[in-house]
DNA sequence: GATGAATGAGATTTCATTCAT
DNA sequence: CATGAATGAAATCTCATTCAT
């Protein structure tokens, strides 16, 4: 009995494994679900047996996407006492984290273009809240009271700043490769963007005059 | 319910116009030529004699997108002399003429899930190069001159770095506005952020400390 | 005036030429009136207006190809007394003709494949009937005479027999050549044919035995 | 109209049964998809399930015709030792082969007018190869030895004789009728035909004079 | 819980034909 | 006589979903 319970949730999990690959490729409706039952080497009716249907199958696709997400949120400690030098490994963390994750990036864009659809169907996805964010205040905090950073950043536009410096960076890259003829994904373009916007944000943080 | 009289550059233009509509709500897979046809009151057909298939009219889509608004960057002039006042001008053309044409955002995103296939099967669009980044390079030129910003700023850089901030933030409405239970879109919002953004920018270009 | 007349007269001939290349090469199913107008360079209502209908310009191919080869076969004149020779002028003839003009075969082919229904919806195929098969009974008849071929031959299965030989073997090539390897239109080969079915007839026209 | 429990291979045959009286009667271009599924009392998308596509279909169509024609083939065996009976009896065979099997004739006739497209793209169709023809090899080696047949005889040209001989009658039938106002296809007809192409076969295979 | 067979609705695309000028 | 624009019907093909076992 236990092996079958084992079973069960083995299935469920390679359904969603394969899912996440096909709707990150293709999108919500680019997607195929025969291709999705091929690629799991099962029958669709075990995807229609587990999730009930395509759009079920996308919103537990995007919930364990973020679930994953979360959890390694959830794993970043910050290793330094130091302010600064916290910031600029959150800032590289996330970029990191996102770069290895590029299939997130596409699973938001297609719930984005859904105008966010699935994501309020979901029940799970009750707090897609970020637990970075609460980092990030943290961090300021510090550093606004060694004086490292100036008083009064805002925690939530830092962290849409940091976000958006290293999604779009990746969500991009084919039209940007198409208009500047670059590829800016091989390693030295990736560590230098990597420097920019660790040097942008971090600018942002310590800086005390007004423009 | 016969069409009257209609020459062939109209009809052209009437395909175009609906179908921007319709990929960018949809994207490219969800998009439906019936659709299409029916907002333009036209027989399928017509699609097809016009722009030969359904990737065909993405195409000219995504190019005619693409002409306007490029015509609208050559339409910006820098207005200020003074360097700060010229990038202020500039983060803030940028991110009106994104929440204008939010179309644009739409079509890139869906041209970046299919791995910019479509703009490299366009003849048009080999220039889809910004002019902007030129403008950006100018202004920095004039600005390290001044001694108003630091010397060296990478243009590409600061024109990514802008495209994001600006770009990400009305891509992801839907996600944000999930996650954080803020309508980011209303007007306040907006001001907000473009204020923001143009701290962080203005403070990238003129800070002379490192960190 | 007189021009005008004459050019009308160039314009339909123009859409017979090309009817009759487009529906020999693809069949009465598979020929595109779009292709045909192409091919033209006329706008489609003129075949519509010179013949109404797909179906009258298929018919019209009909005639006009059947007429073009009537013609041919009046032409023919047997230039031997000898019946032998004659005979053996008249296989050569039919051989070469079809030979030379491939696209009756293709045409009478679809037109079978129709069940002649549209021959039937001719008023001017009303005789099809190929005046080679008088020829035949005048050459039957002098060498019976003369004794140089059995007599009582009927000049119907003398005729079909001709037919089939010269004309399956152009009509089938394809099948042919994949079953056999063998390029069957090469001038070797057809001559070898045109050697062999000779043979085969003149060998019945003179044989005195029975088996 | 739920269909009951009936297993692909059943529904396999029946859509071949079908598709081959389809693309008889129409060609492959008049052929359609849709008709079949209605003969078939199945939906479209099973043809496509089971045959990739249109011309996946008529190419299956094709394979299963010829197999079975093959088969037909293999199970013929001379009964007679006397060559010349033989060869009667042989003529007698293909006739009358064709005749119960005229949807081969037509199949094979599309297949020629798309000029062996459809065959070259089989990879069951390697053996188009006719048994027949080594049939008749050994009859005429058997005839020659006896010195009931002229020697010499190329067995690849008397197969293509009588297979022209046998299938055009059968092919050009509407042509022939509206021409001669005659229906080859009666009884007495047929005997006739298949009476006078024996007497020409044995003729040519028997005579031992040159003209 | 799992499968193979099947479906209905609808997707893209094609094509003979006609209208307005 | 001639054209460019347009159409309606139907063609091929696809896809999420369900049934019977």
């Amino acid at each position: 009995m236990r092996r079958v319970a084992a079973d069960a949730k083995n299935t469920r999990q390679r359904i969603l494994r394969y899912s996440t690959v096909e709707f990150a490729a293709k999108g919500y409706d680019g997607a195929r679900v025969d291709s999705i039952a091929r690629r799991c080497r099962l029958s669709k009716n075990m995807l229609y047996h587990y999730f009930h249907s395509k759009e079920g199958l996308f919103i537990a696709v995007l919930e364990s996407a973020y679930e994953t997400f979360r959890m390694h949120q959830r794993d970043f400690v910050v290793r330094h006492a130091d302010p600064i030098d916290a910031m600029r490994q959150l800032v590289d963390y996330t970029f990191e984290a996102l770069l290895e994750n590029q299939h997130i990036i596409a699973l938001l864009n297609t719930a984005n273009l859904h105008k966010g659809r699935h994501m309020r169907r979901s029940r799970v996805m009750r707090s897609l809240y970020d637990p970075l964010l609460d980092t990030i205040r943290e961090i300021l905090q510090r550093g606004a009271a060694t004086g490292a950073f100036r008083p009064n950043i805002d925690p939530l536009n830092l962290y849409l700043s940091l976000s958006a410096l290293a999604y779009n960076y990746i969500s991009n890259q084919h039209t940007l490769k198409f208009a500047f003829g670059i590829n800016f994904m091989t390693k030295p373009r990736r560590d230098a963007w990597l420097a920019h916007i660790t040097d942008l944000i971090l600018t942002y943080c310590c800086a005390n005059t007004r423009h």
